[in-house]
DNA sequence: ACAGGCTCCTGCAGGC
DNA sequence: TGCCTGCAGGAGCCTG
């Protein structure tokens, strides 16, 4: 499931690869009910756009788009007029390809380029979003929630003040922190050392200062991986990540602690399978 | 206001 | 062997 590393793998792949291209036509599959924008007023302002920028805002990809691009400039300089944001669900996919690439089920979108590739996007549990923002007339896309990469101490502290729930219900919420998923979030509070039902408001400085650098750390690591790859997750080349490999709690129920050899113990919160160290986690 | 539960959807694992 | 059930989860929505 993409969470902020893979998104970010995701981001600079495809920014990479279609940055000052542009687009030549947009399909959409029948299936748009989820989408945010109605596929036809999606491809209406897609066509002739070209790409400034790809970045990754939370756990959204966000294509800064520009007007057509024959004007010599280059892509920086330009001022965005829309904004394609692309939000992957748990098994969205967005792929840079040629034509001739086999076209894959549950392929929902389809953006033809000038330079003959092709950016596609496929999302079989259709959980993704598609959105489509005028930035003439609509606000530019900001994330509710802080970024865990750049958070300080102090503003990261204040977001659990006073909250009942758990931490890692807490941290799974979007609005306080926007990126986290349920891997990274298991992870980060082995790394700190915190039960995952401790009440977000009740952690001590301490704690809260070993959470934030667990974060950091553990989301900062996953991004130089290429992110985690459990179920099918690829980057917009089509590459897996590494970061599975590095796991120390998320789907190793009944192994062994790689730090004290205790068995992992799983339990359900927040309606999410959560993975912990009984002994090094209090 | 805030917390928790339900819902969407498909693929896969496990059981009989 | 093959079918069927149940489970996985991000985030929006509803309820208590």
């Amino acid at each position: 499931m993409p969470e902020l590393p893979e998104v970010e793998t995701i981001a600079r792949g495809v920014h990479e690869r279609v940055r000052g291209d542009q687009i030549v036509d947009a399909w959409f599959s029948r299936h748009s009910e989820p989408f945010k924008t109605p596929p036809a007023r999606q491809s209406k302002g897609l066509a002739g756009r070209s790409f400034l920028a790809v970045h990754r805002t939370g756990k959204h990809i966000v294509c800064e788009l520009g007007p057509s691009g024959r004007d010599g400039r280059a892509p920086e300089e330009r001022k965005p007029e829309a904004q394609w944001i692309v939000h992957l669900g748990m098994s969205g996919r967005l792929l840079v390809t040629t034509p001739e690439t086999p076209v894959v089920p549950h392929t929902h979108a389809r953006l033809s380029l000038a330079s003959g590739r092709e950016l596609r996007f496929v999302d079989p549990r259709r959980f993704g979003r598609l959105e489509l923002r005028d930035l003439r007339k609509d606000e530019s896309f900001g994330a509710p929630g802080a970024d865990p990469l750049t958070i300080g101490l102090s503003e990261f502290a204040v977001l659990f003040r006073g909250r009942k729930l758990a931490i890692k219900a807490a941290l799974l919420n979007q609005s306080l922190l926007a990126g986290v998923g349920n891997i990274y979030a298991d992870e980060s509070l082995f790394h700190a050392g915190i039960r995952p039902r401790r009440v977000a408001g009740r952690l001590t400085r301490a704690e809260l200062e070993r959470l934030r650098g667990a974060l950091h750390r553990v989301l900062s690591q996953a991004i130089r991986l290429g992110g985690s790859s459990v179920s099918d997750y690829v980057d917009a080349n089509g590459v897996r990540g590494f970061f599975q490999l590095e796991h120390c709690v998320y789907l190793r129920t009944g192994k062994p602690c790689r730090q004290c050899q205790t068995p992992i113990r799983r339990i359900v919160l927040a309606g999410r399978g959560t993975h912990f160290c009984p002994h090094c986690q209090q």
